[in-house]
DNA sequence: GACCCTACTGCCATAAATTGACAGCAGAAC
DNA sequence: GTTCTGCTGTCAATTTATGGCAGTAGGGTC
C-alpha cells in the first residue's frame, strides 16, 4: 500500500474510534512500525487534520474534519442496505419507515453507480417466524428513551402477579424473538430487564430521568459485563 | 510538496473546474511533468475518485467523491445504527467492518447533536445463538454476486450425494440461523436455493453471468412470489 | 482520408522519499 | 519511583517518485 492511500485509510480508521487509541495499535492495524505511524500522524496534522495526541492516552480525531475519500465503498453500501432491511423486517412500522427514508437520503447523495448498487442490492432478510405481536408501543418507548423520560409499567414477573413500577428506561435490546427493555427500577432500586411481551401497560410520564442516558448505559454495561463494540 | 499533499490539492483543483481541463494545464498548475500528472490521476481513480478523462477533451471530476452534510431525523439515525449493529452482530467480519466504517462516515458529515445521537444510541442487538461457523467465504460470495460471476460449488442435497454444479448467484438471504444463496443452476437449468452451511467447496470462476443480476432477481421474485419492499 | 488535440502506457536512469530499528526525552497517571 | 504513552533524532537499506522519450489510441475537424 502506498503512503498516500495509507494516510487516507488512517483518517478513516481514526474516524471509527471515539475513545483514544494508542499509536501502537494503530500501527499494528495499518501494518507499519510505530515510528512510521508517528510520521503519518504528523503528516496528517500538517495537512490540517485535527488529531489530538497526549502522552499516556492515545489519539483522537476531533470531529468535523472532511478529507477524501469520503464516499461509501460497495461493501459499506451493502452493509447499510442489509441493516436497513433487517430493521424493516424485524422491528416496528415506524422504524421501518425511518430505515426506508434514511436509505433514500443516502441514495440522494450517491453517485450513479453506487446508487444503482444500493437499489439493486441483493442481500435479503427473511423473517421466518412471526414476532410476538403484543401491544407494546415501541415508537413511544424509543421516544421515552431518547428524551430521558420515566415510564410507568405493569409487568408480570415469571412467577408472580403483575406489579406496577416506575422505571428509567435507557436501552432496548433486540433478540431474535424477544425484545428486552433495560431500565433502572425505582421499585427494586436496581437495574432490571423487562421483556416487552410481558408488559401489560406502559405510560410515558413527563418526569425527566435525573441521570444521563449514556451514563446509565455505561454503568449498566460495566456492572453487567455487556459489550457491544459499535 | 509531498506526493500525498499534492494528490489532495489536485482533487481540490479539479473541484474548481466545471468544464474539462487538459492534463497539461493541470500539470503546469501543480508544478509537475505531464507524465507525473497522469500517474497522479490514476492513483486518485484507484482510490475511488470519479475522474473522467477522454482523449481530446480533458478531465472532469464527477460529483460524489465527497459526501455532503446530511440530515436525518432521530428515528432515522436509530434505524441506521440498529441496522448496522445487527449486521455487525450477525454477519461476517468484513461486513461488520463495513458497517462500522459506513457509520463513521455518516457521523463525520452529521451536525454535532445528531452525531451525539448516533454515538449514544441505545438500541442494542444481541446474538443469543452462535451462527453455524462453516467454511463459507462470504466476502468472496458477495463479491461474486456484485460482479456477476459464475461460481462452482459442491452441494450436498438433503437426501443425496454432494454434486458439483456451476451456478449463477444473484442473491443471498439471511434467515435467523441459516443463509441461503439464490442462484440459477446450470445443472438443473432452473432456479435453486443453496444453504450456505451445506456448501462444501466454492470457487469463483472468471466467467461472467450472461444476464443482469437485477433481472435474475426480478424474475426469481416473480416466479417465487418473493417480496421485499425495500 | 489527413490533421490536430488529447488521454494513456512502457521503459529507464536518476533523484527523492519512505521505512524500520534503536536510543532517548517528556508528560501524565498510579 | 514505575508504567504507559507521545514524540524526536539519526542512519542505512529499500522503495517510490520523477521526467523524458517513444509510441498507441480515441475523437473531433477539415
Amino acid at each position: 500500500m502506498s503512503r498516500s492511500t495509507r494516510l487516507l485509510d488512517l483518517i478513516q480508521l481514526l474516524r471509527t474510534y471515539r475513545r483514544p487509541v494508542s499509536g501502537a495499535s494503530l500501527a499494528q492495524r495499518m501494518g507499519v512500525s510505530i515510528r512510521t505511524l508517528y510520521r503519518d500522524i504528523a503528516t496528517l496534522q500538517a495537512q490540517g487534520a485535527d488529531i489530538e495526541g497526549a502522552p499516556g492516552f492515545g489519539y483522537v480525531l476531533k470531529p468535523g474534519f472532511l478529507m477524501p475519500p469520503m464516499m461509501f465503498s460497495e461493501e459499506e453500501i451493502e452493509a447499510l442496505v442489509l441493516g436497513a432491511r433487517w430493521v424493516a423486517a424485524r422491528t416496528d412500522d415506524e422504524l421501518k419507515d425511518a430505515a426506508h427514508n434514511a436509505l433514500a437520503k443516502i441514495a440522494a447523495v450517491l453517485p450513479t453507480d453506487l446508487r444503482h448498487e444500493l437499489e439493486t442490492n441483493s442481500l435479503l432478510v427473511y423473517n421466518t417466524r412471526e414476532l410476538h405481536p403484543g401491544t407494546t408501543d415501541f415508537p413511544a418507548m424509543r421516544e421515552a428513551i431518547r428524551q430521558g423520560m420515566k415510564i410507568d409499567i405493569d409487568y408480570a414477573d415469571v412467577n408472580g402477579q403483575p406489579t406496577t413500577r416506575r422505571i428509567w428506561p435507557f436501552a432496548l435490546a433486540y433478540f431474535e424473538e424477544t425484545r428486552v427493555l433495560a431500565a433502572w427500577c425505582e421499585l427494586r432500586n436496581a437495574f432490571r430487564h423487562f421483556r416487552t411481551d410481558r408488559l401489560s401497560t406502559m405510560t410515558v410520564t413527563d418526569i425527566r430521568i435525573p441521570r444521563r442516558r449514556d451514563r446509565l448505559l455505561a454503568e449498566w454495561r460495566r456492572t453487567h459485563n455487556v459489550t457491544q463494540d459499535m
